[in-house]
DNA sequence: CGTTATAACTAATCAAATTAGTCACGTCAA
DNA sequence: TTGACGTGACTAATTTGATTAGTTATAACG
């Protein structure tokens, strides 16, 4: 019974290996165990489970976005900031789509780190943006757009729902643009608004 | 051995409950067959496996989602009709999150009938935008933001992304106002900084 | 050199999906 | 009327994956 050199951290770079290359749902233990080469009860000297596994690499996934983020910031301010913000972001989905598609699943982080790793990609977005001329009631909403957009577009972009030949990288350009153009135009949306559409439905 | 009167659409029907209910993760063959009083083999005589019963609830979810999108842009156009149609997308993803939660699994549509609803929507949403003055090129662009900022705002929404008091009805409101406003901007984001002819489109 | 914690193992259980084969009921034609 | 047949339910058994319990070998440490 050779011991294989196997820690927790072997068992997360797996998981991370089989999410990225076959897709998050091919992350079971038997298959992180047959790649350790070990039989499956024996993860559980490593993790507490398959759920635990998850939660693992949804915090994994957030603290490596969250520092990708911070250094493609790093010296920049303003629109820059934001460009290179948004790339990054949308660099971590492609480069890394299961770990991505672990860390978009909030209903299953089981401590506060998760949490907190999350609110701290927000903060760095909102520090950035504290320096734009926004009404501070504006901001929320300037803050959930961008998060929509980024999301939305990497989720989109991850299950082939763009299916022109235009190129991707080019709409995402161009949508962060178009917001940031938006954020420094004269006449807040708010107050333009001419007809009052109904509220959403519940 | 008395005959319940049980077909293909109620197992999807009580699919969908179960999904709204409690989650689209506990639509399970067991579940489903639990809550029609039936064995799980005797499913099979109605639908073909657990991943045909997914599939199902895609290409109905999205069929419910055209219809009502497309019910609520009705004698509307321009500003009016976009609003609506964001409304009636966010309303359905509200009022159906688990149903909602399987039509954003293209991986797992199994038939074309998905694909094509999908497309169906988006189409429809061209439809509107064509009486918009956009470039030709941009109105892909544009497109492929909307469909971003509804989708990733009914994502985070769903998986309490937004922990702050200020209510998401407001923030989704300001959202697609801000964007029309982009839209009928005399300045087009990619050309900013130069004069700009105006191309006609249809 | 022996004690001990660790990290592997085997064996067994549980849950869910699935397959094969069986059986009762209703319909329809002879 | 009756009997063949199809439908839709069933039971039994298999497969896959997660999990638990209990066992054992290795390595590190006193």
């Amino acid at each position: 019974m050779a011991k294989a050199c196997i820690d927790t951290a072997a068992v997360l770079q797996t998981a991370i290996l089989i999410a990225d290359k076959k897709g998050l749902s091919y992350v079971t233990l038997k298959e992180v165990a047959q790649r350790l080469r070990i039989k499956t009860p024996s993860l559980y000297n490593h993790v507490e489970g398959i759920e635990h596994l998850n939660s693992l690499l949804a915090v994994y996934g957030l603290k490596c976005l969250r520092a990708e983020i911070a250094e493609a910031a790093i010296g920049l301010s303003g629109n820059k900031a934001i460009h290179a913000i948004a790339n990054a972001y949308m660099g971590f989905a492609r480069k890394h789509p299961g770990l991505y598609e672990a860390t978009q699943r909030p209903g299953i982080w089981q401590d506060k780190d998760a949490e907190q790793t999350s609110n701290d990609i927000i903060h760095l977005v909102e520090k950035v943006m504290a320096e734009f001329p926004l009404a501070k009631k504006d901001m929320t909403h300037i803050i959930r757009m961008f998060r929509s957009v980024l999301h939305g577009f990497a989720s989109l972009l991850k299950n082939k729902g763009f299916a022109k030949p235009i190129r991707a990288d080019e709409s995402f350009c161009f949508a962060i643009e178009f917001m940031l153009q938006g954020i420094h135009a004269k006449h807040p949306p708010e107050q333009a608004s001419r007809e009052r559409p109904r509220s959403p439905t519940s």
